[in-house]
DNA sequence: GTTATTATTGAACAATCGTTCATTTTTATT
DNA sequence: AATAAAAATGAACGATTGTTCAATAATAAC
């Protein structure tokens, strides 16, 4: 494989993504990739197959990166709640500010691809129930820890979270201020608390 | 002006709009226009100036036909809170499969542009406070007709139903069934009846 | 019917697109 | 140290990008 000495394959899909998320798949270009990784067409080839290879890699650890950043603060907050919470927080207002784009990468992608890419669509249609089911198992988690009514619906209520998610972060990108947008995460977060 | 005995300007718009509805502005290729609305480029130079000139004018166009239809809908249902109702369906549900693409055009620029396209993006954000503003309207006809609790702040209600169309459009192309998506809109203007 | 004005054409432009591959450089094996 | 294997290079490919402009066609004015 390309590249193993110095720099190793996780940081060039890191890199790799950031862009990708910045600019989309088209608003990329091969030489846009190249300057960031800092790799010549020929490696890059080797090592990926093709732009779409490497953005299927990208796409896969933007969303194992999400998991796993969610997990983490289920055990830092000792809350699934919390956690989720920590994780929303985090991904609608902090990230319109320090993240290559506002936007969740999937959605965005989702929003960007046509037929011509079935691959790639149905690539990121999968990480995005992947997603989807993270969120299940921690609202499950949180109903054992007695912090969510145990008669509802997880598989709704997760649904209900990623509408709310990939909404929330487009309308973030029109209305810039703060303090509006974190509101509306928590009147989200009261509707799990409630009723 | 181009082409004004045959079809008119804004025939050649509304094709175009369909275009870049369906492939993004950057996925659309300047020959892929010619093609759709059949015209030569030095034609399409003279009337639009350029790309982002003639994307621009799509974006407007998009959006009025919106409101138009918000409008239309409100008055053949002879309710504010049926005729937003009935727009919703049609922009979350039906669009999902009979238009150029299941997306909202406003939310799919404000998601593939970036800083490159300022102008652009700004006037994506205008139209989109625009629509804001129609929705804020026709909630405050709701409250007058009594068909929602005159209490509620009717730019929060404005807000939230944004985040609901956006977000549930991007999750219809995930979950394609029909049903599931009918729910959650049902669940949406549930929220607006009762509390 | 002739002239002046406006609209349309389509070939051509430089720039960039994703990708390939013969060559060179690096690493691993003996 | 010599040889074999693997990785990285970067020039070059044909295709496509958005755009221009001299030439042509259509329309308007008189």
């Amino acid at each position: 494989m390309a590249n193993t000495s110095k720099r190793n394959r996780l940081d060039i899909i890191d890199k790799s993504t950031n862009l990708y998320w910045e600019k989309g798949f088209y608003g990329t270009s091969m030489r846009n990739l190249q300057e960031v990784i800092d790799m010549r067409p020929g490696s890059i080839y080797a090592a990926f197959g093709s732009k779409e290879g490497l953005f299927k890699e990208a796409l896969q650890h933007y969303t194992q990166q999400g998991i796993e950043q969610l997990n983490k603060l289920k055990l830092s907050t000792g809350s699934p709640l919390k956690g989720l919470k920590s994780f929303v927080d985090a991904t609608v207002i902090t990230s319109q500010t320090d993240a290559p784009s506002g936007m969740c990468l999937l959605a965005k992608t989702i929003s960007e691809l046509t037929k011509d890419n079935a691959e790639l669509l149905a690539e990121t249609k999968r990480l995005l129930l992947q997603v989807e089911k993270a969120f299940i198992i921690t609202l499950t988690e949180a109903q054992v820890a007695g912090e969510i009514d145990k008669e509802k619906d997880t598989t709704k209520l997760a649904r209900y979270l990623q509408v709310q998610i990939m909404g929330l972060r487009i309308y973030a990108g029109i209305n810039h201020d703060k303090q509006t947008i974190a509101d509306m995460v928590n009147s989200v977060f009261l509707t799990f608390e409630q009723d």
